[in-house]
DNA sequence: ATTTAAATTTAGACAAATCTAAAAATATGT
DNA sequence: ACATATTTTTAGATTTGTCTAAATTTAAAT
């Protein structure tokens, strides 16, 4: 697999995880920043090698081989990037553009030592799941902070968002995983929220409360 | 600058170390693994964007420009090889092909603190310099063992071939780098050499003699 | 059920990096 | 100096990944 067909692997995968159904061209030239046409030929050549379900006019799906080869990429990724945070003290801000230069690299043993160096985690540094070597993905019950109940507690464990802007903000504002998060009261006008985050009170709007994934205690 | 391109510039910037003269074309092409008629195509793209020296016929050589990106790339090279050697455990023998994938990622800072985790190291695992951030290359006084004059003691602080099949060599029979070697004779007929290594008495072939470098003492 | 709009695919082109086969330039040997 | 061998370059083709513009198919709206 080239750097370029992983990738669409990858925008595949997170495209059609949650939805059943295929997904639409559109969609992926979207995620990959690309036009259509070019989103046409490569998933012709990705069906020829056997990775991707394809119809023509109806959308693509990734096979069991291509979805083993998606959740490697991830793996990677995610790997690399708690490297980046835990060994190199980079920033959870800072870490996505160059683990989507590294989870590329072509080793097995190399990951599998990455991995026991970082203490075999669970979670990259924006709560994301890291799938295991045998390629199963732990889904957790967590939900966004938009759908909690009032007056529910929960840990802050994951970011929907994980652009720099995004994670900056929580930084700025003390938010960070691992926080308590309880959900004192709910605008109804514009669905913004009241909440206490490790006990110090605050107003978030609904850009950040859905943005933010919770899980309850 | 492309994968290929910087791989180029590696290539050219080690046919050129020592020789003043410009790189041949067919002397590029071995080394890059690759036909002379790919090798005129690319120089003539290193031309364009100002990296090397080229008139045709002539051979190749590097700009200033060009040198610099070439030390950059081998920097990163070797400060991988470290990571891979010192964080996780990979045998000196194991850790090129790695590196030659791990060179191409693009990020300073990456480098910058890589750099920082490792204790800022002065050699690779085969004993060859690491060009500093602002591309100076320490060249060292070592000589290769075939080169040493009888009787003289020294310290193994390199190798010259460093295939895996040479390392592997020198790992069956103790030799590493660190280790004490001292002249005892040598075979004129052919060019073999009795030493002691950390006082082990052995007999080397000049095919070994002739790619252990060692620092007198 | 048509018409209109949106999504998707085709056709044709391009740049990067490579190849083979043939031509041109340089080097070597007598 | 001249013929021969070697090196290097050109010409033309291929693969990957992309693009624009045009054609086709599907979906939505009247
Ligand atoms: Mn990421
Ligand atoms: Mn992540
Ligand atoms: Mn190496
Ligand atoms: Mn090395």
């Amino acid at each position: 697999m080239t750097h370029s067909e992983e990738n669409y692997l990858k925008a595949i995968f997170h495209l059609n995880k949650g939805g059943a159904k295929a997904v639409s061209t559109n969609a992926l030239a979207g995620q990959m920043d690309t036009k259509p046409s070019s989103v046409t030929d490569m998933i012709r050549r990705l069906a020829e090698k056997g990775v991707v379900h394809y119809k023509k006019y109806q959308g693509v799906s990734l096979t069991e081989k291509g979805s083993r080869l998606a959740l490697s990429v991830i793996r990677k990724h995610r790997l690399w990037e708690v490297f980046l945070v835990e060994k190199l003290s980079f920033n959870w801000d800072e870490v996505h553009e160059i683990a989507e230069q590294l989870e590329h690299i072509k080793s097995e043993q190399l990951i599998d030592r990455l991995d026991e160096l970082l203490g075999f985690p669970q979670f990259d540094p924006h709560g994301d799941p890291i799938p295991t070597k045998d390629g199963s993905l732990p889904s957790g019950d967590k939900q966004l902070l938009s759908n909690m109940p009032l007056h529910s507690k929960g840990i802050c464990v994951g970011v929907k968002d994980s652009s720099s802007a995004f994670l900056k903000f929580l930084d700025k504002n003390n938010i960070a995983l691992g926080h308590r998060i309880e959900l004192l009261e709910k605008e109804e006008f514009d669905n913004s929220v009241f909440v206490k985050v490790n006990d110090a009170p605050m107003h978030l709007s609904y850009q950040i409360a859905s943005n933010l994934y919770v899980k309850k205690i």
